[in-house]
DNA sequence: CCCGCACATTGACCTCGGTCAACCCCTGCC
DNA sequence: GGCAGGGGTTGACCGAGGTCAATGTGCGGG
């Protein structure tokens, strides 16, 4: 699959990027890969940063590469709802379309790896493996979703704060062995991103949160790392 | 693109299918869809009828060819919410997957065409328009869904009964002119069930549908069917 | 025709989570 | 050091929507 043996047709810009390994430049022969590597570049994106306007014509994709990128959609009197979070490798866009219909904004830095939209789109019709990766990942993308609208439609508030750190829990804590009792992570959102992805306000997920942390179900240290003693508890919050 | 003057090698089952037209199987080339419609078969399911259960082994797609199909999701103590709808001529599974996660039930009587589940997947692998078209449905479903995240994390109980309502409109009204300013149609779903849509109870449901009715936005006869005089009223509740 | 059943409506009451406001804590800047 | 500003917490109060229960309505079957 991968050829790490003889691998000097691999661009520098790609070499050690987690994208072809688990992203969807793993799709990519190292001929495309280099034509591909031609037109992109690495970027940081401080936290809080814009990077795809609603109604902005989106010129390019991204891989995210590190950090958290938040989706949102906003309704007209400012009520904001977070649709999506995106984790290294994801990709960021939305194929076929030039104007996406959410706002991607860093929720954290991020290191993104940007190319120009036609540059993909040329390829994935070159390369059905390409689409088809990319296929998988929204797949994907709509378990999640349908996941968080059960979250939101019907979990109570502090089934909703348990649900959010055990998400958080399984995508960020580095010790990734999912069967662990025990996990320590720190939030990559604010109190009210949180309340943005939950539907909730900042004020009931601090309520929530000193909760979990009076019942000795998690311990917070400096308002964002986390430390969770026994997930079973945690996932018992979770009301699924 | 379509062939339709001579047409003769179109199978019968296929020839005057909206799937072909609209749907998945319009990326099949005439001799593809002959090997297809060998092993498939249309049905009719009545309303209610499970079609795809959480945890069983899928073993099937279908094509909704009539009627709407209910994507349902149950927390262990029964809470239940709907998190997709599916109107002709969607296409209903989970490729990739051996169970798909979600139930699937027929919202009202509902024709059906089926196939093997190795089938599609080999025709995917043999025709990436195929798969194409089924990313572009995927695609939209993920929109569908984020939209949805919004209505139920943000809306309020009378917005997201309007909502549902234009939703509703936009899909299943026959006069399908998008900028028509009055509607009718019957709803496709029971009280109970646009409350799990909506993460609502059916109490709040049928408390907004009669504001809604005494504001004169909207006319319901029979419990079922609905007039909407004037599209801007109702979009005006929908508060997007 | 009447009964029984499923679905929908309506009312009375209560609760969860939103609102408003005070306060705390930390960090960076003058 | 002091102060301003942003993020987080806590408390008191309130209201949208949930709960529980009674009532209404349409329909198929005996």
């Amino acid at each position: 699959m991968r050829q790490d043996v003889h691998n000097s047709s691999i661009p520098v810009l790609c070499a050690s990027c987690e994208a072809r390994h688990k992203g969807i430049c793993g799709a990519l022969e190292p001929d495309q890969l280099v034509a591909l590597a031609k037109t992109s570049y690495k970027q940081k994106a401080d936290g809080g940063s814009e990077l795809i306007g609603d109604a902005e014509r989106v010129e390019s994709y991204s891989n995210v590469l590190s950090g958290v990128v938040k989706l949102t959609k906003t309704l007209s009197d400012g009520r904001q709802q977070i649709v999506g979070l995106q984790f290294a490798p994801d990709f960021l866009g939305r194929p076929f379309r030039s104007e996406s219909g959410i706002n991607a904004e860093a929720a954290t830095e991020v290191g993104l790896c940007s190319f120009p939209k036609g540059a993909i789109e040329r390829m994935m019709k070159a390369s059905p493996e390409l689409e088809h990766r990319l296929y998988q990942q929204t797949l994907r993308e709509l378990d999640e979703a349908r996941e968080w609208m059960v979250t939101l439609g019907r979990k109570t508030a502090s089934e909703k704060i348990a649900s959010f750190l055990l998400m958080i829990a399984r995508h960020i804590d580095p010790t990734a062995d999912p069967d662990r009792t025990s996990a320590t992570f720190d939030l990559p959102l604010s109190r009210a991103d949180i309340a943005d992805f939950l539907g909730l306000t900042i004020e009931t997920v601090s309520r929530q949160l000193t909760k979990l942390r009076a019942d000795n179900v998690i311990r917070i240290e400096n308002n964002r790392h986390v430390v969770v003693p026994d997930m079973e508890r945690l996932e018992l919050r979770a009301g699924n």
